[in-house]
DNA sequence: TATCTAAATGCAACTAAGTTGCATTAAAGT
DNA sequence: ACTTTAATGCAACTTAGTTGCATTTAGATA
C-alpha cells in the first residue's frame, strides 16, 4: 500500500513531514527510534513525536520500548512478536512465531528477551 | 533465602541501604519502580540506582521497562514471564506460563502486552 | 579494639527522551 | 484566491536515570 493512500484512508493531512517520516519507516526492515533517524529527517523532534503519536492513534504505526530506554517504531503490518537481544541490543521481527494464548487475557504484543542467534554463535 | 545470605554469597558489602532495599523488593509481590518506593526508602536516588545496578550485575534482581516508561525491578526467583496491561498498566507475574522456545535463540524473559483479565471482564 | 582502605553514600549538577505552549505556516475544502 | 483548521518550528519544560566529587562506612588487618 502506498504512503499517500495510507494517510488519505485515515483522513489525515498529507504534509511533507508525514510523507518523509512514513517513507523512512516503510523502507526500514526493523523498528527504529528517534535517535536512529533524527539526522535523516528535516522536521523538529516535536513534529516527529506528534506525528508518530498520530500514526499510533490511527493504527498506522506501533511501538515498544527496548533495552536502551528508547522507543522503537514500525509500520503496522501483519501482527508479529519481537526479539530483543540483551547482548547486542538488536531488535528482530519474528514473523513466524505465533504468540502464545493466555486464557482470560488478550495478548496484543509479545516481546522476547535473551540472546539472539548471532550472539549465541559467537560464544560457542 | 535470607537477605544477608544473598548479599554475602555475592561478596557484596552489607550496607544499611542495601538491606533496606532488598527487604522491600523481597516483600513485594510485584515488580516495583523507583517511583513506587522512593517515599519508603532513606537512601538517595543515586544510591538506589547504583545498588539496583549492582544487584542486576550479580543476578540478584532483574528488571524490565513497562508502558509508563519506568523500569520495574524484582528479586530474581524462578524464571517467569510478565503480563503488562495496556489499559490499566498493571504488571502481573505469570508463574505458570512456560516461555516459548525459539530455535537458535536463548529466551531469558518474555513480556506479554495486551488487556488483562480484570480489564477484559470490565468491558463485557 | 584501634587503624586502614576501598567501596558506598549524599548531594548537586547533569543528560537525554519525550512533552507542551505559542506564534507562524501550510493543507485542502469552498 | 480565500478561509479555516490542523500542522509546524522553536524554545522552554519535565522527569527517569547518570555522574563527579567530597565524605562516610563496612569490614579486613594488625
Ligand atoms: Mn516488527
Ligand atoms: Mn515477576
Ligand atoms: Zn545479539
Ligand atoms: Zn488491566
Amino acid at each position: 500500500m502506498k504512503i499517500t493512500d495510507i494517510i488519505e484512508e485515515k483522513n489525515l493531512k498529507l504534509t511533507s513531514a508525514r510523507k518523509e517520516l512514513l517513507e523512512i519507516l516503510n523502507k526500514a526492515k526493523k523498528p527504529i527510534s528517534f535517535e536512529d533517524i533524527k539526522h535523516k529527517i528535516g522536521m523538529d523532534k516535536a513534529t516527529f513525536y506528534r506525528n508518530i503519536s498520530k500514526f499510533e492513534d490511527n493504527s498506522i504505526v506501533n511501538s515498544f520500548e527496548s533495552n536502551d530506554k528508547k522507543r522503537y517504531y514500525e509500520v503496522q503490518s501483519s501482527p508479529h512478536s519481537h526479539f530483543i537481544c540483551n547482548t547486542c541490543n538488536t531488535i528482530e521481527c519474528l514473523e513466524n512465531v505465533s504468540p502464545a494464548k493466555l486464557v482470560g487475557y488478550t495478548v496484543i504484543d509479545v516481546i522476547y528477551k535473551g540472546i539472539c542467534k548471532s550472539c549465541n554463535e559467537t560464544n560457542l
